[in-house]
DNA sequence: GTGAAAGCGCTAACAT
DNA sequence: ATGTTAGCGCTTTCAC
């Protein structure tokens, strides 16, 4: 697009109200010192030209950009889409903008992209990705210590930066007890084993062990988050002569294509085995038999991370290395009552 | 954050390299006319440094921020979502980076949001809404002219901007045909009826046209986009005894809502009554039974819409008010084979 | 091949 | 209450 109109600074708008540049400036941020009379002038020319201060030129002076990096994995699940969609509320409430970055886990090209942010001299980075796709410790030490950053995975803590995460061990917990009222099988359909500690998983155990029942690896079974992997895992479980009457399937999409291979293979729901999933995304209340499932308060996790984040930004004393944990919820439907 | 650690300028890497700035500057840009030798010393410092030039600064020297401002109406719509996946890759793959801004469907606020991009100085505007909630022409005809825009929604021709979106007509006719093929008494779930015209059910009445079949009221109602509103206009449509042998729900959540109330009628699925949904989000394929729909390449749209904006930006000649249509696709199922 | 000077659009600090 | 000067970090002339 070709530029033809003249440029509209504030020297143009300071000469037509046939004031100083540093008078409009004074206008524009809202300072006293400028006499009303003044003060209207100037405004009338800002709104007869339609003039708009180049928040660009700001930035380079004021040194910092009121825009906030945020690096996520994946638009398409819905769990981020959640995040990001709380994060963008919060920031516009504090006057910052996103700047968004979607990578592919590759760790190379996360360390690009930490450069680009960088270059953009972003006031801060919001990691939001899944607890088992922390990127590569070497960046994240990179980037502590530079530029604040706040994370909704899970992270070792000491060298990790501030992180507000879900408590997915009491969701599991949560999950499996609602299976355990009345059964003692619960099979597991996992996440890929190669996660970190300190989630659902480990909340299925600690149920199991709470209600006295022991851990049986037969009743194990892991996909990858998909509904496909679920179909398989069930397939798996059923194949090998495996005996449960509940099944917690750590996301709702595996356990949707759980539910239907058990339907393939003519079990009831719930009355021959009963299913949890997590997340409750939005078909799982609509889906048949509805599905009971575990809530996760994501879009308030966006909100809270980006109110740290922005916090760490703006308070003189760093409260880094803050880490907040909320609750889940138990959403009960058909599939176990 | 307590700013401690000193700032790393252009100037502190040609003192340490015992050069210009304007010759580190040349380094930067990859400019010729600098000896290798040099070129090469320098380099060195800004790795030793770790040096990062401002992109701020550029910016305002080159009067453009490489920026795209998204305005987009939902996050959790599974539809755009895609869109943005699609414009990210694409706006990354030119050097660009996108802003994000979620609005409320409030005019008020669109026109808000409008000036901050705009006092952001962002090179150009991707609004990515459904066709239905296109923002006041006030805001599009003051858009218009000062920045390119592309749009993903359908806008009256003239005063429009660019737009990339799908052929729905083809769409809405595709999926009726479908159903029609052996059938011929097709109900339609449609949207809200304050839509523009252009849409999936004008694609509905030309396939009746097509086949012979009178269009009849009867079998029309109205949802407004979501689950329940599915499951609500076939209580409806069964409410009224109307007679069908075919639904086409004009998106897969209506269409999911609509196959629950299906079967608590008792009808069973595709043999009393095929469905139709459309937008093929993740769960169509593994609902039960399976959803035959239509797919949307949104993140084609995406791609495309980003492509065109910044050629839009870039090109010496405006292109501008181009409309790029994109064909969607019939993914058969079990709910109508 | 390299450097000096000027300026992008704004604000902070100091005048007056 | 208002104006002047300097400078944010970079690039674009235009010298040499």
């Amino acid at each position: 697009m070709p530029e033809t109109t003249e440029r509209l600074t504030i020297s143009r708008v300071a000469e037509e109200a046939g004031v100083s540049t540093q008078t409009v400036s004074r206008v524009l941020n809202d300072r006293p010192d400028v006499a009303p009379e003044t003060r209207q002038r100037v405004k009338d020319v800002i709104a007869r030209l339609g003039y708009q201060p180049s928040a660009i030129a700001r930035s380079l002076v004021n040194r910092q950009s009121h825009t906030l990096g945020l690096i996520t994995a994946d638009f398409s699940d819905y769990f981020f889409t959640q995040v990001i969609a709380g994060a963008e509320i919060e920031a516009r409430k504090h006057g910052y903008y996103l700047m968004l970055s979607s990578t592919e886990r590759n760790p190379e090209e996360e360390r690009e992209y930490f450069r680009l942010l960088s270059e953009r001299r972003v006031d801060g980075i919001l990691f939001a990705r899944p607890s088992a796709q922390l990127g590569d410790p070497q960046l994240l030490s990179l980037i502590n210590g530079t530029i604040p950053v706040v994370t909704t995975s899970y992270l070792t803590p000491g060298t990790a930066p501030s992180m507000v995460h879900v408590d997915n061990i009491d969701g599991g917990r949560q999950a499996t007890r609602c299976l355990l009222s009345g059964r003692r099988h619960i099979a597991l359909i996992a996440g890929p084993s190669s996660k970190p500690v300190g989630d659902r998983t480990t909340g299925y155990r600690l149920a199991l062990e709470e209600a006295g029942v022991a851990y049986d690896p037969s009743l194990v079974a892991e996909g990858d988050w998909s509904y496909e992997s679920g179909y398989h895992a069930m397939r798996t479980l059923l194949g090998r002569g495996a005996r449960f009457s509940g099944v917690f399937a750590v996301n709702d999409q595996m356990a949707i294509g759980a539910i239907r291979a058990l339907h393939e293979a003519g079990r009831m729901i719930p009355d021959d085995v009963a299913v949890v999933g997590y997340d409750d995304i939005p078909v799982a209340a609509y889906y048949e038999p509805s599905l009971t499932t575990i809530r996760q308060p994501m879009r308030e996790v966006g909100v809270v991370a980006t109110r740290l984040l922005i916090q760490t930004i703006e308070e003189e004393e760093a409260i880094s290395n803050q880490e907040i944990l909320l609750k889940t919820e138990l959403v009960r439907r058909v599939s176990c009552p």
